[in-house]
DNA sequence: ACAGTTTCCCGTAAATGC
DNA sequence: TGCATTTACGGGAAACTG
């Protein structure tokens, strides 16, 4: 029985509390003070080594990376135990399993000045699981290393960390772990991003973005001849990142089944809203996501002929609180607008092309909250029954992660690393999605 | 210089961060892991003492009573350090403040059965201050203690925690401290009830309620042949209090204008709606709140004369997430129903009994909200404008209070005592208010 | 199983640090 | 002073516990 020196590791992100789920997901975001959870398995089927191997859990552990940057935070578990490795039934592995784990900030800071130090969520930082045994006279040190964590403090951070989750991840493929990719982190083609932004909204809403879609976000964010997108064009200066997310938001609290039927175009300038739209019948009408609010909104615009000359009108954008308390599709069909001599009528027809807006959305009417809302002699009015529990998509950016990590240790075997580089990105929503939508 | 044994304590309740209201208030409520204040203050001025007086907060020190309560909870300080008194330049006192104070349940606890346990909500605490120091060879242990205390531990127990406060108030103004008086806890006539339910609504809108009010509310309430009311029925079973709580919420956070103003009927019944409304003009209307929504909701009712017989007909009540999105008064002022061949008319023209309700409300109308909303154009609507910075209430029961607590300390004088005591209400609301509204 | 109680943690606001 | 980061804590929901 030779024994190894390399280890590798594998980060398992996985739906919050009891859906065990095992679909891979990219690196990590942990929120100080905020538990969470770490299985770590040993790869090697040995169940003669049950008992024997005690792993402890280390925060940057020999990272070199953190002395050169200044300001460089460090961080300690809240609780600071050892487990044991112990057989899992099913499978027969050696797992043992970390809860009630928390980060706090510890002291020892070297507090760089603002200028020299990386923002808190360019930051990389590992854990990292070390055991050590002998065996047959030999003393070995086995050491497994997450992939790369980021740190928050703030539900506010998740945002800019997410996207540099993204960035990382499209980045460091097969190349070695590079905690400083922040410091100056390389472009990324539209190729690669659009193929990123594009998972997101199948994570969020089911549905992924459309030729069309992904042409208008190109022109948004691709300012570079050479068709590269820059990190600080991204994430930091335009920061088109935070506009996005917040449709992101917006689709998964609020608008998961249109999204995934496809009846939110979403991404269409003004302009081009109003070409689409003056050609085609009186009343039609689009839906798409409001430009300059950043918190995501919605918008639907409409089509008018009455008065000769096609007229495109929009309405004010709806954001997260008005979808709360109405949804979209009870919006759409009480929208009205006053006309001469106090009549209303509700301009809103055919969602564009040419489908009755009853055809697109009856599925989603509220019976009793469809009923003139506010109406006299009180009407029961149930609101949202239909949205408050949209099927929520499986492990979403935006939920904070358990973290789930199977420590897989073998022997030296670039062959297995390679495998389970690849294992990471083929597991992602892209491949599910290109088997799924053809 | 002869000194004392016996102690004298107020406890004040002051506005959270900077404003150091000395409005006083009454007992306290504190929520585990919250952070409070407390500032001690030595009531003989004797500036000699200057650095001598090291005080050393301890919960519940020597409470009998807690022993005889089968599982009474044990609370602990999480920091545990003793302030020396210093003299306070304005007044010349010597005070100290224990900062950055906060509960958290200690292990020892006896866990008695659900049955013989107190509700949290009526378990009774008191924090005591102690001081030893020696002067002219006598050795002197001084002692001060607060108010009672409610301990709770999430924001969901702070009505029950307020019906408690309250009624040990009433009932306890020149009695000895009694900490077990919910176990047996004696009823109240309605003359004092009606009274410290009325401060509440001055408390949180600025007006007490009026005869009518309060006549509506009596039938609701007492059902006892006497007078009475009892605590269970109020805080309990029928849990009067949960909805009376909900409403000053309500008026707190969306209605304090209209509350203040009077504008507000609020507490009528439907008969009484019915019987008031249908021998005014057509569209006229008046405010009251859902008598069947838990969480405090508000509805009109207005009179239509349109079909020869007067009809009166009510809308389904507003609750506070409603209210966020759309103030009152520009609910009502959008307010329209569908009438024949798609006109509509807004029911609502006079607020009872003859005001027109532009005149009511038109002060708070905000220019860009009350254009018609979400018209076509990208009408900017600045949602809230008014009803986002409500003038807030002063010191209101719903807010979770720091702690700002002068001990008192004072030779054997029983007249004192009486004194503070007696202050303690003197200041309360009512005084407050019958100086002011006559 | 259940009800009372506590913990968990997002999201906003405020405080703090540099 | 301004901006980046952390803390505070209400509120809803989940977890705990007898």
């Amino acid at each position: 029985l030779s024994l190894f020196t390399k280890l590798l590791t594998n980060a398992l992100v996985v739906e919050k509390q009891p859906v065990m789920s095992s679909l891979p997901q990219r690196p990590l975001i942990l929120k100080t003070r905020v538990r969470f959870t770490v299985r770590v398995r040993f790869l090697a089927n040995l169940p003669e080594f049950k008992y024997l191997l005690k792993v402890k859990p280390v925060f940057d552990k020999d990272v070199e990376e953190a002395k050169a940057v200044k300001g460089f935070r460090h961080f300690d578990f809240n609780r600071d135990e050892c487990k044991v490795l112990d057989v899992d039934s099913p499978r027969g592995d050696l797992v043992t399993e970390f809860g009630h784990m928390s980060l706090k900030e510890s002291e020892g800071r070297a507090k760089g000045s603002h200028e020299t130090r990386l923002p808190v969520t360019e930051e990389l930082h590992v854990i990292k699981f070390v055991t050590q045994f002998q065996y047959a006279g030999l003393e070995l040190n086995i050491e497994a290393s997450s992939l790369p964590v980021v740190v928050i403090s703030s539900t506010n951070q998740a945002v800019a960390a997410w996207a540099s989750v993204m960035w990382y991840n499209m980045l460091s493929t097969s190349e070695p772990r590079d905690l400083l990719l922040f410091v100056d982190p390389p472009p990324l083609t539209w190729q690669q991003l659009s193929q990123v932004l594009s998972w997101q909204f199948w994570s969020c809403g089911k549905r992924e973005l459309d030729e069309d879609q992904l042409s208008v976000l190109r022109d948004k964010i691709v300012d570079d001849p050479e068709g590269l997108v820059h990190w600080n064009n991204f994430s930091k200066n335009e920061n088109i990142w935070i506009w996005i997310d917040g449709i992101l938001d917006l689709i998964k609290k609020h608008l998961v089944d249109l999204w995934r039927d496809g009846s939110i175009m979403g991404f269409v300038t003004r302009d081009r809203t109003q070409v689409l739209l003056q050609e085609k019948h009186h009343g039609t009408f689009l839906l798409r996501f409001s430009e300059s609010r950043k918190h995501g909104a919605i918008t639907f615009s409409w089509v008018d002929h009455s008065n000769g000359e096609p007229f495109v009108h929009a309405v004010d954008p709806y954001n997260k609180d008005e979808l709360l308390l109405t949804p979209l599709p009870e919006i759409i069909y009480h929208y009205s607008l006053r006309g001469r001599r106090g009549t209303h009528t509700n301009p809103l027809i055919y969602l564009y092309p040419d489908i009755h807006k009853d055809a697109a959305f009856e599925r989603y009417y509220n019976s009793s909250a469809m009923s003139t809302p506010k109406m006299s002699g009180y009407v029961p009015r149930t609101k949202g029954d239909f949205s408050d529990n949209p099927t929520p998509p499986p492990s979403p950016p935006r939920d904070m992660p358990m973290m789930d990590m199977d420590v897989d240790v073998t022997e030296e075997d670039d062959e297995l690393f390679q495998e389970l580089s690849e294992f990471f990105f083929c597991n992602s929503p892209t491949f599910d999605i290109s088997s799924r939508n053809g």
